[in-house]
Order: C-alpha cells, then structure tokens, then sequence
RNA sequence: GGGCAGGUGGUGAAAUUGGUAAACACGCUAGGUUUAGGACCUAGUGCCUUAAUCGGCUUGGAGGUUCGAGUCCUCUCCUGCCCACCA
C-alpha cells in the first residue's frame, strides 16, 4: 500500500489552486467538449454506476487534454424535478433545503474521484439563474409556434400526482415511482417535437453516436409509411379517416374499427341503437390502466355500433363499425380498417365476434397459421388481383387518390413533448392566461394565453410551505394567489399566471450550452462561446436516456437552429454510452440493499485504485460485475508501481550520473506497442485492455538487478528495459487511468508540474516490430510446433526448418505432403491426407 | 410479439483482415519469507488421461464453407436489456 491520501489531498488541492482544468473559454486554441450526463443528486450521494460513467468519461478528457486539446469537462446537477421533490417528501424536508444538502455531498463525493473537473462553471438546475433560461427558452419556444396547450388523453400518474410525457412511461408505469399510469382527459402544454421527427430521424445517419441509441431512436420515432384512406358512413356526411401500412388489403377490410375515446362515437349517438351498451364499454375502458390494456392482449372485446355501417370505397360493400380498445387513439387517426385475413390482431377479433375474414394475400401452400402477413399474390381483390404486395400498394394509393378517398400518408410513433407538470419542484411555465384575451382570440388552442414579459424573468419559484402534489389536476403554486394574481400584459385585466412547472426534462436539454456560459448575465448563451464549444465533442452517459434526454436535446437544438441562434442541428457530435455496473450478477437496486457506494471505497484504497478497478472489470461501454475481491489486483499493480518508481527516484538522487540507462532490445517493441495500443484503446473506449497492456509492460520492466530477490515488500528493483525520458513516458500513459499517484511520481522523479499538461507520447513505428518472430508450424491446421526465426524469413527456408522439427516429423511420418500454405511471418501449415 | 446486446476456465475477461483460444487480473494449490497483515515473493493452475511426458478434447448446441473457424454462413437453444394491441 502505497500513501495515497496524502498524495490524493496534496494534488486535488493543487489542482485547483493551479486551475489546470479550467480552459479559457474565449481564447483557448483548440477547444474540447467533454461532456458527461450530470446526475439527478439523490440523498444516498454517488453510487460506483455515477462514479464509473464520470470516469470512464474523465479519462477520455484527459487524454484529449495530453492530446493537445484544451478540454473542458464540466459537472453540475440535475436537481430540479420529481425525482428530487419525490425525496424531499419522503424525508419531510423542502425540496429547496434537501437540495442544499445533496447539493453538498455531491460535490463533495465528486472531488473524491479524481476527474479533472472545471469547478468554476458547476451549475444547478434549480437555481433562479439557471432556470431564469429554461424559461427564456420556453418563451422563445412558443414565439417559433412550438408550444401548443390542447387537451389530450394524456398519461397521469396517481402516485406522483401529475401527467407524464410518453418517454416516461415504461412498460405502463410511472419512470419515476414505478406506480400503474392511467389515461386522462386534460388540457395541457405541448412541446411540438413531432414537427421535427422527419429531421431526428434522418440526421441520425449523420452522428457518430453508439448504434445501440441510434437504433433506439429510430424505433421510438418509428415511422411508418402508408395511407390515409375515407370510409363513408351510410347515410351520414360523416367519414372513418384510418391510417393503414397496407393499403393493398381494402379489399379484405370487412369492418371498422374506432378506438373507445374516438369523437365520432358522440357524433354518430343518434343513430346508434346500443346506446347503452357502447356508453358502458367506454367507460370500463377509460376504468383501466394501461397495463391491464396491454395484460387483456389476448382477450380482444369490444361492442358493435348497432345501426351503423360504412362503406368500403373499394368494393362498395356495406360493413358493421365497432369500438373496442385495441385499437389506440393516440395512433394515426384512432380508427382502422379491419382485415383479419392480414392482420393477427383482426383475426383473433374476427374469430370472437363472429365477423368475416377474406384473404386478399395468397398464403403458400404449407402455411398453416391465422392471418398471413407474408409475401405473395393478391387475391379477392379485383383490379389488384394477382400484384405483389409492394406493387398492389402503389396501385390503390393511385386508385384512392384518383376517387379522391385517400392518399399516402407518413405516420410517426413519436408524439408531443409533453412538458407540464402538475408539481412544485420545478420552473414556473411563464405563461399567462387571460379570460378577456381568450374571448377576443379566435384561436382554438392556446387561446387567451402570452408569455411573461422577458423583464419579468425568472418566475421565481416561491417557498411554499405546502409543496405536496394536490391530485386535483393542479399544481401545487395554485392554491398560492400571490404568485398566480397578475395582470394580463396586453390588457392590464385580471389574468392568471400558469402554475404548472415544467418538465425536468427541459432543464436538461439545454444545460451543455450554459457551463460554457455561466458568466454571462444577460443571455442564456453567447453566440461566440456556442460556436466556439458547441457542438459537445464527446458525450458520455447512460443508454437509458436513449429517448428522453438525448431526444430533447437534439430537438431542442433543431428549434434553436431554426429561431437563428445558433448554426448546428446536433448538439453532440459524438455520443458513447456506457454499460452497467452490476454486483454479483444483480442490477444494483436500493430494495435489494447492494447499492455500491464509492465513499468506502476511496477511504481504504484511494481513488485511483476504485478508478483503475472499475474500468478494469470490463469494456466500458458493456459494464462489468463489481466484486470486492477484485480490487486487489489493482492495489498490488499500483503499490508495485509505487515502489518501483519511488526506488528509481532515491536511485536518480544517490547516482545521477547513472541515468540514462540505454533501451534493452527486448523491451523496446514492448514499449513502443504500448503506447500504441492504450492511445487506440483510450479512443474506443476499451479501457480494460489499455490498463493490461500497462500492466504487461510494468511486469517486463520490473526485473530485479541481481536476478535475486531481498524478500521483502520493497525490492530493490532494477531500472532495466527504459530510460530516464522513457519511465516517464510509462507515467504518462497511466495518468489518464490514476491521475494521482502518476502525478506525485512525476515530480519525485524531478520532472515540471503537470503531468496531466504533458505531451502524450509517440510510438515510433519502426520499434513496433521486434525482429525475432515465433512461426506457427500446424499440419493440417493442427498446432505442431512452434520455431524462433528472423522476421522476413523465406518460404523454403521455413518449409525446411519446420519439416526438421521433432514433433513434427512425428506426424508427418511418410505421409505425402498434398499441399504447403505459407503466411509470411506467421504460419506454415502442411496438409496431409 | 418486435428490436438490440450477449453466451469463451472456478470468477471478471482477452483474442487485428479467419492464422498458437484463454492475454491481463481475481481465486485456488504448493513452497518461501516476515515486523503475523486486509501482506509480500517464487512456481503451478482450461478439461480428460498420465508418476511425468506423450496424447486427446475444448469457445451454448447441430450442421456447413475453408489448408485452417470463438471469428464467416444456415438452423437451433438459452440469458440480459429496451420497446410493445403502432394498424
């Protein structure tokens, strides 16, 4: 064990007084963004999952930084929101206090791990400073016509108290409580994300992001190319609008369907003799959460609209219109047409109600399923009769467009941003609604409602005694009159402020462009400053903001390029998210009680032992099982190299003369591959093997003097294979990995403060290769033997050599050689019978 | 149901364009050493067989392509994550 709390405490301490990690952000030459996601401060502090991310990413920065790069990496919190507030509650503290607390045990654990952090422009959501721009942003939102306030069924949460955006429910729950989310009725703000889902979706082929987000996006966005087709209601003026992927199956369209919150059913109620029935279905529908909707898959239901029908515009045919809840209203138009013989989910409705199936795809001869929703000839369907799919389609979107009941349409998974919350911790939506104004409007949505004048900014958040979520459908800022009581800004009426919050998720999207802002007063983000920093070179976080944080930020910065702020579509150039970190083949979870927390960690073997051991366990960007005993590999390498480089300090002192130590052959390609092989790995992020190539290359060189041993802890080691520049070199290419130890040992071998502004070292190309290789010998693929020769060496020569080798011969026997492959430098392979 | 990762020793894991499978560590075994510790040093450690060598087998399973397959192809089984009645 080697003194890393002194030497820890020493260089975080000078570190800072130096401020070598702060780039001057106006003038530096060669900027380097090196984000990583700020964390969500929660009371229990940092756990190893936060402090793996933040290295993995610190690593990267501090290798750009040797690189050349004047890297910024900056850290801040994501305090605002329901998460936090949900906290707050649970310790019966105030958000704002409980956010002064974590604030400060945050900070405090991220000095801890040793990342090379610019302090100076740390930020917190929460504070009026920041939040005064999210809400700047949200106004220049609704003047670019991106904020729309309507009413939707939307998803609320009963627990948390507030509607949620579509990203946030996962697998029917609340992201944040986990609790079954239901569906209500409620006028709420939208963020118009939609109107960009063609850019989100096409640009993805334009970032060098992990593929595992990309491909997460482009499913969430999900776009689906078909048609928009009209079925006219009999006897009515009244349409079905449907949106279809397969526009060559009309013909086997054998009944409609409408989603049970479908405004035609209110319109069509005088002609519908089950009144009774259809209210009643509705009603137990709207009853369920979203997952007992998905957990009833299997049993479709469903009541007919007795008294209706419409009609099929390809074959003119009468068919019955249902309502039932497989169908969702929030796709497409809320409506289908039905063909059970392509579609599994029709089919299986067709079967329970006794309705008609028509095949209008020839299934193969040995199909023996349901519906069938492959490949093959259309059938039962006249003028299409006989095309391929893909063909038919075209053929009735022609057809349809011709007879004016339909065309092609494009439809989107993604839907609205919605961004208010019915909470307290939170910005204030600097919205103002006044009844007069609404009156006078002829708008149908947002009527009534304007922005907070600018001058105005920010909305303070007041300390409400009672922040709890009220459940009504409103915030708790409502029942606070002196901070909803305005006056209107157009007509000096009586008006209304908002009293929703928004979204945390908004305080996320844009926070990268303030760390490189946090001077500036008067602008939430400097034109020069942005084009200087922005786009984020490197972001580093967790994939499971696949599509929420990584979505909003792209579409913000879409917004923002388009209102001319700034002059980039994407705000992060590169983006790698990194694995999970598991403990003992469990995801780490606070029921289960295997929370990995940091702090103890650091205590007993220093933050460059935790740093080095978790980027150890396994690629960065896969994750990697923690286990306590594995750490100690970690410890013995760097107390070895410890003590070996503390050695060759007293050594330098005592002979100085005796320095330069010429390059042993051996050791020379070593050296020169290692610096090859962890700058390529650095790069991919495969820290685990740049840390072993470091490893391998410490063991060669730790060769004793004498060849003997004193037996104790402290050898006297050898200062064999490297130089006096080169030993150094060896520093430079741990640094990145234990920033500390690498530091101290620098300046006992009596080099200039820092080694983190260093040159990375160059390999020397040549040096790569040594000259002896060993050459594989195999016969018939098989491992034969192995023989030392002089790279470059000839096929015959080699045939010869290896022919004459024992175990070799031995299975060669008299057997004929039928053929001799040869990879130079590499293998020879005899084949026999 | 769909998508994406994966499946290699007792464990975490390595393995360029197909070319010595198991690097680097952990653990374990034996020996050494000591100021008896949460230590250090040396040697060994995939499996079967053997006193040891020799030999044989081995990357979830079954086929295939190839002089040669963890890597490429086909089929199949399993695990994890994400999405999910998306028309």
């Amino acid at each position: 064990m080697y003194p890393f709390s002194n030497i820890e405490k020493k260089w975080k301490e000078k570190w800072l007084k130096t401020r070598i990690y702060e780039p001057d952000l106006d003038k530096a030459k060669k900027p380097f963004y090196n984000l990583m996601m700020f964390p969500y401060p929660s009371a229990e502090g940092l756990h190893v999952g936060n402090a793996y991310a933040f290295i993995g990413s610190d690593i990267y920065g501090r290798y750009k930084r040797m690189r050349g790069y004047d890297v910024f990496e900056p850290i801040g919190l994501d305090g605002f929101g329901i998460h936090s507030e949900n906290y707050a509650l649970k310790v019966k503290k105030h958000p704002a206090d409980q956010a002064e607390s974590s604030k400060e045990r945050f900070y405090k654990q991220l000095q801890e791990i040793g990342n090379g952090f610019a302090w100076e422009e740390r930020l917190e959501t929460y504070t009026p400073e920041y939040y005064k721009w999210t809400q700047w942003i949200f106004i220049q939102m609704w003047k670019a016509g991106l904020v729309e306030r309507r009413k939707a069924s939307v998803n609320w949460c009963p627990s948390c108290k507030t509607v949620l955006a579509d990203e946030q429910v996962v697998g029917g729950r609340c992201e944040r409580c986990d609790s079954e989310v239901i569906k209500k009725d409620l006028e709420q703000w939208f963020f118009k994300i939609t109107n960009y889902a063609e850019k989100l979706l096409s640009n993805l082929e334009k970032i060098d992001w992990s593929d595992n987000i990309k491909i997460a996006q482009k499913n969430w966005i999900g776009k689906s190319e078909g048609a928009r087709i009209n079925f006219p209601i009999v006897d009515s003026k009244e349409n079905i609008e449907v949106f279809t992927t397969r526009p060559d199956t009309i013909f086997g369209a054998t009944y409609m369907v409408l989603a049970p919150e479908h405004p035609l059913i209110r319109k069509l109620e005088e002609k519908i003799s089950n009144k009774k029935a259809v209210q009643d279905y509705v009603l137990k529908t709207q009853s369920k959460t979203e997952n007992e909707r998905i957990a009833d898959t299997k049993s479709k239901t469903g009541v007919e609209l007795e008294g209706v029908k419409a009609i099929n515009p390809a074959n003119k045919k009468e068919i019955p219109i249902w309502i039932a809840d497989y169908v969702l209203s929030s796709y497409g138009t809320g409506a289908i047409m039905a063909v059970p013989g392509q579609d599994e989910r029709d089919w299986e409705f067709a079967e329970k109600f006794k309705l008609p199936i028509v095949r209008t795809v020839k299934p193969p001869k040995d199909f023996k399923g349901d519906a069938y929703l492959g490949d093959g000839p259309a059938i039962n369907s006249d003028f299409l009769d006989g095309l391929e799919i893909e063909e038919a389609k075209k053929k009735t979107i022609q057809w349809l467009s011709k007879n004016g009941f339909g065309r092609t349409e494009t439809n989107y998974h993604l839907r609205d941003w919605l961004i208010s919350r019915q909470r307290y911790w939170g910005p204030p939506i600097p919205m103002i609604y006044c009844p007069a104004c609404a009156k006078a409007s002829a708008d149908k949505n947002n009527a009534g409602w304007q922005p907070a004048p600018l001058k105005d900014l920010p909305i303070l958040l007041p300390k409400l005694k009672d922040f709890r979520p009220k459940g009504t459908g409103e915030a708790p800022l409502a029942s606070s009159p002196a901070f909803y009581k305005v006056k209107c800004p157009k007509c000096k009426g009586p008006a209304r402020r908002e009293t929703d919050v928004s979204d945390t998720f908004l305080d996320s999207a844009w926070y990268f462009y303030r760390y490189i802002n946090m001077d500036k007063k008067k602008e939430a983000f400097n034109e020069l400053r942005v084009k200087k920093w922005l786009p984020v070179d490197m972001y580093i976080g967790g994939a499971e903001h696949a599509v929420l944080h990584l979505l909003y930020s792209r579409f913000l910065a879409m917004a923002f390029k388009d209102m001319g702020l700034i002059d980039f579509e994407e705000p992060f150039t590169a983006l790698r998210s990194h694995g999970l970190i598991i403990k003992e083949g469990a995801k780490m979870s606070k029921s289960k009680g295997n929370v990995v927390i940091p702090d103890k960690y650091i205590k007993r073997f220093g933050s460059d032992v935790l740093r080095m051991y978790l980027m150890f366990i396994g690629p960065f960007q896969d994750g990697g099982d923690w286990r306590d005993g594995g750490i100690a590999g970690i410890e013995r390498f760097l107390t070895r190299v410890w003590n070996y480089f503390e050695a060759r300090a007293k050594f330098i002192k005592k002979y100085p003369s005796a320095t330069n130590v010429s390059v042993i052959k051996e050791v020379a390609p070593l050296f020169h591959q290692t610096i090859k092989k962890v700058g390529d790995d650095i790069e991919d992020l495969k820290y685990n093997t740049a840390i072993s190539q470091l490893m391998i290359l410490f063991n060669a060189l730790e060769e004793p003097v004498s060849g003997k041993n004193n037996a104790r802890g402290t050898l006297i080691k050898g200062f064999v294979g490297l130089n006096k520049n080169q030993h150094g070199e060896f520093l430079k290419l741990l640094t990145p990995f234990a920033p500390f130890i690498t530091e101290e040992l620098w300046e006992k071998l009596g080099n200039p403060y820092s080694i983190h502004q260093q040159k990375w070292p160059e390999y020397i190309e040549k040096y790569l290769t040594g000259d002896e290789i060993s050459l594989i010998i195999q016969v018939n693929g098989k491992l034969r033997g192995t023989i030392q020769a002089t790279r470059g060496i000839s096929e015959k020569e080699a045939i010869e050599i290896a022919k004459g080798v024992d175990s070799v011969k031995v299975v060669l026997g008299k057997k004929k050689i039928k053929k001799t492959v040869f990879v130079p430098d590499k293998l020879i392979n005899f084949v026999i019978n």
